[in-house]
DNA sequence: CTGAAAGCGCTTACAG
DNA sequence: CTGAAAGCGCTTACAG
């Protein structure tokens, strides 16, 4: 007992005893932390348990030291194996987007033993999601991490979670979150950009772009890549060639279909995601207008999607697997304490030239 | 003590108190296994964690008593919410199938409060994937239960899962399991006859069939519902009509096409999913063959693939959603002991008419 | 608000 | 093989 308490106090104001020692560094208990913080273990357990009782400045030191000892409660903790486990959400109706986000946090989880827990960022949004209460729900379920899919979530619910000393990482945010968020995304703007200057390259002038919702990260990133391309080559972009709605295959083929009917239609579109592509292809079949003869269009994902159009669409492909696997590795660098190279990581986008995109009808 | 003593003898040879008293039944601790058999409660603990030093006939007795009360090692059971924990396993790539069984699973799950764990089969099948292992790896992560999706599991992993107590469910298994599993489809044959049908119905007489491995349960079912429909016509088919080798995008342009190239081509193809139907439809865009003036090409599962096909493609629907979320409550039912109404249950498939099926040409 | 003390559920080294 | 005993990590009712 006298032993512990010293090896306790030598630690109070240093890192945990991690490094030196045995590789089977012993978990930390309440009566190391107690030591430390020179309290009972009985207030320590309070604290732990969020109890009302105790004083706020013994509350925040013993807070403090919890987290620094990266205290983990017996509940929490897992058996022998002890697997880590990481909260997977996903924003919106799953598909084919999500799906291969999914399959690389997966792949990545199997790979470094993590356990991943697939989940609805809408179902949370119905009563029991208030920022507090969410917070206290992942703790309480023992998650190392959080990882969110092209989720908007409100400031409250990310500080929520960075009091409870969870780790959050976000996929491709739609609101582009400051420097307390951690985030992986891809090459939005040098994709649009490369979609833009694939079809200048091709002879298109009249290039039209249709997008994801205003106000979202990815889809101004696309946005002004395709106008930096344009721009480039001495072409201003006409506003009523872009229109910038939603991630979904109607938007495509309204919103496309809006401009193939335009006086001056553009010979090429550039679609904000696979699914705006593939509606635009439909608008453009409706008219009698043939991919890639009369029009091109460009997809951006690479969804399983883009393969099995007639014609296979062209896209700019995101890395969706691989910012899955980034993604878990982050929130489990983060968990383990470890510091992050960078708050927010960008993977390369690439040009996948398939059969949608030609040159321009009379050239 | 003494009192803890004799209730535990009450108990010893009925069902758990469970039922009577208190609404927040204590958990089942060693003490009460224990007093039950009438050993100490470090022998209870030493059976529970697998210790080499005691007596075959002792270890059967506890190992009875701890299934009969529920006993849940500490390190198993979750802090306050103690929520459980469902495996969702998916074999193959992820995609537009399994996503909406991720999605079905995934809502059930949040309506009752279960953790789902996504996984890949594949990923087990390498190296700790023996049978004994396997399952001892989900007992220690503390599953309630195991869904897995559309795989073929060996019967070694079925009997060690039995034998470790947890329940599993499978949804569209490829080999068609016993007795001894648990599974969730839809009704294939029904399906598979309704598309040919329809075809029928619409005056088409040259009707093909291309679809998935010819030893998978599903695929055979709705082969012989594509067969009945035509008997029932009057109509025999040609075997170079029918061709069997894999949900796959490629079989269906390959084998399609096959099918388009003949001097007596059909007028009218039943795909065994929506992959290898848009692969059919490709196989015929490429030979200047139009859809469905030409050809009529008909889908099976109503992924979200074929709503975006040009034309949108007429399918057979597959309840995946509901699917999954059968196979959960199913997991969970069989989880609290109680009893399921049958060990396979089948959803009903749907004739959703899109843009993609006509009466045949010249007629 | 704090902590000594009693207690719970579990594990383990060791005597038999 | 078995279990009494010591011990661990935690919680909680209660005295101060």
């Amino acid at each position: 007992m006298a032993e512990s308490h010293r090896s306790g106090r030598n630690v109070a104001l240093t890192a945990p005893e991690r490094s030196a020692g045995s590789r089977h560094t012993r978990r930390t208990t309440l009566a190391t932390i107690a030591a430390s913080a020179g309290v009972s273990v009985a207030t320590v357990s309070k604290v732990v348990n969020g109890r009302a009782d105790v004083a706020a400045g013994t509350r925040a030191v013993v807070e403090e030291l919890l987290r620094r000892h990266e205290y983990v409660p017996p509940s929490v903790r897992r058996a022998a194996g002890a697997s880590t486990t990481v909260e997977l959400l996903i924003s919106g109706p799953f598909g084919v987007y999500s799906t291969q986000v999914i399959e690389g946090v997966v792949q990545a989880g199997a790979e470094t033993g993590t356990s991943i827990v697939v989940g609805s960022l809408d179902d949370h949004r119905q009563p029991g999601f208030a920022p507090q209460g969410w917070a206290r729900r992942l703790v309480g379920a023992g998650r190392a991490g959080v990882i969110v899919v092209t989720g908007a979530l409100t400031g409250g619910h990310v500080t929520a979670l960075a009091l409870a000393g969870v780790p959050l990482v976000v996929i491709d945010p739609l609101n582009m979150p400051g420097a307390e968020v951690t985030s992986v995304g891809s090459t939005n703007f040098a994709g649009g950009m490369s979609a833009t200057r694939h079809l200048l390259d091709l002879g298109h002038e009249r290039i039209a772009y249709v997008g994801g919702p205003p106000s979202s990260g990815c889809n101004q990133a696309r946005l002004h890549g395709y106008r930096a391309a344009l721009e480039n080559s001495g072409i201003t972009s006409r506003p009523e060639y872009v229109a910038n709605e939603d991630f979904a295959y109607d938007v495509g083929r309204r919103a496309g279909g809006r401009m193939l009917d335009l006086a001056a239609r553009p010979t090429a579109i550039v679609g904000g995601c696979d699914t705006i592509a593939i509606g635009i292809m439909e608008a453009a079949r409706v008219r009698g207008l043939r991919i890639p003869e009369d029009v091109s269009v460009t997809g951006f994902d690479d969804t399983e999607l883009s393969t099995m159009t007639s014609p296979p669409l062209s896209v700019i492909r995101q890395p969706l697997r691989e910012m899955g696997r980034v993604a878990l590795k982050s929130v489990l660098q983060l968990a383990a304490g470890d510091a992050l190279d960078s708050h927010h990581v960008e993977l390369a986008t690439e040009l996948v030239v398939r059969g949608s995109t030609a040159p321009p009808p009379d050239l």
